[in-house]
DNA sequence: CGGATCCTTGAGTGGGCTCAAAATTAGTGG
DNA sequence: CCACTAATTTTGAGCCCACTCAAGGATCCG
């Protein structure tokens, strides 16, 4: 017998879930950075998807029962897990809340193809840092200036399809506008992203 | 009153929707080709989905309701105009198929994530062509060995991320390796995509 | 304090872009 | 059926954004 709604704990690097799994439950993130990736024979990554605070990781699982590519824990990483049981079975809002994270993750990774496909370093890494500080912003409602972005330089290159190297010199652009700032190791962006 | 289906025809270059436009039905696609694609303010374009024979366009107007790009046809087209009411009251397999669409647009919006992310000029063409023999096999099932696609070189650009201009020197690599053929204005596809 | 990971910087290269013009093909109306 | 126009495909030359390769500093961690 489980609980219906366990916490678990990842470590950075750990997997939640390998390619090609059944899976019988989803995650909410409660703290914690993680995303969804594809691993190339010669070594190129790409980052799929980034799941924040209050992100439903991942919501067409419900649907779908398997995980097509890997998932893994980007920081120190907690969540909770769902059964899928216990959401097929009370036809609530559950479902209803489900299927809006997967539309919402739809019209993401729409707006991703139009950045990767049409758009310069500049614009993708800009764009990327305003859609993570709006989507903290949402989540966790406290109202700093400054929000910590707990990726390093590589992460952020398999995000927006760029080379680490060329991604801090897009950073030391940022910064010298002033839209970013580095504190020790870690990335601190600023509202306002036009 | 209408038909509770019924048959609607659009002109190459005619929408079948409009950002920001509330629905009330999705098409099923019967002849010809659709896509979803976003315009930025300079003139970029990026095409974000294409719906092909067999397709529904587009799955998640079930759950949001509302465009959130235009939808535009890329030939003529004939379509099934299917209400979102029928769906909702008959609780059948229309929402199973409809839900199982939209999982297939996510498992192909992240493959081509990582395509115009990680991969170079002739491997997203390959793969753009190879897709699309492949789904043009499974809905009409000839076995032709070539088929037709009805796209302008620069559609397939503003499909891959590239320029049309490329996306021509990269076709004609690909026809002297014999996996395409130009016949008149139109490409063929030819089977077998390493 | 040693080792690993990450960030930074420099110099040189290349894949894909831009600009421009010519060659084909499709579409239209007389 | 044919001239005429518009839309595509093709080709060439030159450029630039982002990559590669390589080394040197920071920062973190045990």
């Amino acid at each position: 017998m489980e609980a219906p709604s366990s916490v678990r704990h990842f470590r950075r690097q750990q997997h939640l879930a390998r390619p090609g799994e059944t899976r019988d439950s989803i995650y909410r993130v409660e703290e914690g950075w993680a995303c969804r990736y594809c691993l190339l024979p010669d070594g190129r990554r790409q980052i799929a998807a980034l799941y924040l605070p209050g992100d439903y990781c991942e919501p067409h699982w419900l649907l779908s029962g398997r995980a097509d590519l890997p998932v893994m824990a980007m920081t120190g990483l907690r969540v909770r897990e769902v059964p899928l049981a216990s959401i097929h079975t009370r036809p609530g809002d559950g479902v209803k809340r489900l299927l809006g994270a997967m539309v919402q993750t739809l019209e993401r990774q729409s707006k991703w193809i139009v950045s990767l496909g049409r758009k310069t370093a500049v614009e993708r890494v800009s764009e990327l840092l305003g859609e993570l500080f709006e989507r903290l912003r949402e989540n966790e409602r406290s109202s700093d200036e400054f929000r910590p972005i707990q990726l390093t330089q590589r992460d952020i290159a398999d995000v927006v399809g760029l080379t680490p190297v060329h991604v801090n010199r897009v950073l030391q652009g940022l910064r010298q506008r002033g839209l970013v700032e580095l504190r020790g190791r870690t990335l601190m962006v600023r509202a306002g992203d036009p």
